[in-house]
DNA sequence: TTGTAAGCGTTATCAT
DNA sequence: ATGATAACGCTTACAA
């Protein structure tokens, strides 16, 4: 930690003889400068190691290339794949991001948005599927866009990136009846909470087994093992798992059960994180592309925040399946 | 997305009919202010729904309660268990915090640098464990102050929060001496690359089986996965391993081919994130206060952000070890 | 092509 | 206890 002062824009115009405005054209490239003096002054940054000063820039553009992702949980495979997909993506068009973990808490949804406002960030990609009607209210009404990416607007009203939840879960509970089982025996395991995520792969899941059953799990391991049980003593044999996590929670149950994973009980999760891959038996899943869900919230967001109209901001990508090791 | 300006410092004090100076003291709380009049300002700030806009705020006081991160990999969970502690403590400081994926690459981790720095952040917490000599200078001339968290800094010039890695490998080679092996038989499998991290490792193994293998590896799942057969054919019987994603490699590995764990293998991790937790057999591990690291390391760097001098700036926090069932 | 100067919204130093 | 006013470092009309 060092503490020589920054050489300021100034410094480079006196060292040059040139003026402040000049300077800005070259750093900002933009404006016509002869290229004579733009070379003096190029030279004259690279003596002083120049750096523009991104406050001072942001106070008198209002731009901040700043951009605010607010994340459910640092570690959800699922938020982390997709938040790599908008670092990536950022990077390329030289935004900073601002992280705001928000717990899928209210308040802290809240806190997160004002600070971002505060910062007078340029833009935020928001994940989350646990979104209060307030909140959403709130950020309709954000000074910068909003972009969802891999969480749906109850509303429709965001832009926003996602996969056909609806045609995903149906497809899943279509796999589940071709083996055999009494549409009682199949059962969609998600999380609670008024988000419509869950309801999107509640009314796929119906569309295909129209007679199964619903249980409600936390997103957490221990909530799926804790519920497999009662999975098991219910007599279901297949379940459409919302989350990885509970998925290898209820598939770690049935194991140290001696309950034999597919022969007795079938599993298919939704999210193919790590976790499932590496889970023995390795867990079937349904496929999103985590990282493009990113990237592409990620681009629609420049051109959101670059002005630009859209013709369609609800973007939605392919999924697929991958059948593994827990399926028959 | 709504468009209506923010009102500054100056709409506020206009409608109080007092200056400017008097508003911001009683923003930042700070000189007298009458207390009636302070009870106008807060009414006109709330009527008016006045916020401080945070450039201007860091352009004038050259403070932006910004920190940045600096974080190898999104989905490497023991990088995200740090962050949360890391976020959890900078929340309670109010700042917030700039995300920056180095990839462990020496060329983003610069570029990340000088972001930080443009962006003119109070102070940074540094992850990764691949740093450059390069690298570590900028650190150690960088304009705020830069807090190592679960990451050494092998000149030890640097403020850091770690565990005692030396005897924390060296106890872990101690369990696996117990069961009756050759030391022949007992490996450390861990990353490569010029980190000392991987040093001090190797250090602690060596000092308690001098007579144990050292093999490297990748620090991903699969890496971990394509070395366990050269492992076995070698008559490997036991290793330690410094990632949790090779660990679990190599457990699957000796799952799919018969090989009993840990009656014919026996595995030791170090990073106790939840991959080994829900591995079956689950892996027993080294534990690191993960959380603490990261919150520990944040409330450092507040301090010396404040400028405050430190007693001792690296701080080593207690490990422990978790026998589950991957070890006799 | 280049320069001048008025902001941008705060903080902070002096006065009063 | 409060007010003027000069920074902070840059962008951006408007002039020249």
């Amino acid at each position: 930690m060092t503490d020589n002062k920054q050489p300021t824009i100034y410094d480079v115009s006196e060292r040059v003889g040139v003026s402040l405005a000049t300077v800005s054209r070259v750093v900002n490239n933009n404006g016509k400068v002869k290229s004579e003096t733009r070379q003096k002054v190029l030279k004259a940054i690279k003596e002083l190691n120049y750096r523009p000063n991104a406050m001072a820039k942001g106070l008198a553009s209002s731009k901040t290339t700043m951009i605010g992702m607010v994340m459910p949980d640092l570690t959800d495979l699922y938020y982390a794949e997709l938040a790599q997909g908008i670092d990536a993506v950022a990077k390329i068009y030289k935004y900073s991001v601002t992280l705001a973990v928000s717990d899928e808490n209210p308040e802290a949804e809240k806190a997160a948005l004002n600070t971002l406002i505060d910062k007078h960030v340029d833009g935020m990609i928001y994940m989350g599927n646990k979104t209060s009607g307030e909140m959403l209210k709130l950020l309709e009404d954000s000074p910068f866009p909003v972009v969802f990416a891999g969480s749906v607007d109850p509303q429709g009203k965001l832009p926003s990136v996602n996969i056909n939840y609806v045609k995903a879960f149906s497809q899943a509970g279509e796999m589940l009846k071709k083996s055999d089982l009494d549409e009682s025996e199949v059962a969609l395991v998600d999380n609670p909470g008024e988000g419509s995520l869950s309801s999107l792969r509640q009314q796929g899941f119906l569309n295909a087994v129209s007679g199964g059953k619903i249980y409600e799990s936390d997103d957490d391991y221990q909530a799926g093992y804790n519920l497999a049980q009662h999975l098991y003593e219910d007599g279901i044999k297949a379940v459409i798992v919302g989350e990885d996590e509970p998925a290898l929670g209820i598939l770690n149950y049935m194991q140290d059960k001696g309950i034999k994973v597919p022969d007795q009980f079938q599993i298919i999760s939704s999210n193919d994180t790590k976790l499932v891959k590496m889970a023995r038996p390795a867990i079937s899943s349904v496929t999103q592309p985590k990282f493009d869900i990113g990237a592409v919230a990620m681009r629609l967001l420049t051109k959101l925040m670059s002005g630009q109209e859209i013709d369609d901001s609800k973007v939605v990508l392919p999924h697929e399946f991958v059948m593994r090791d827990t399926t028959k």
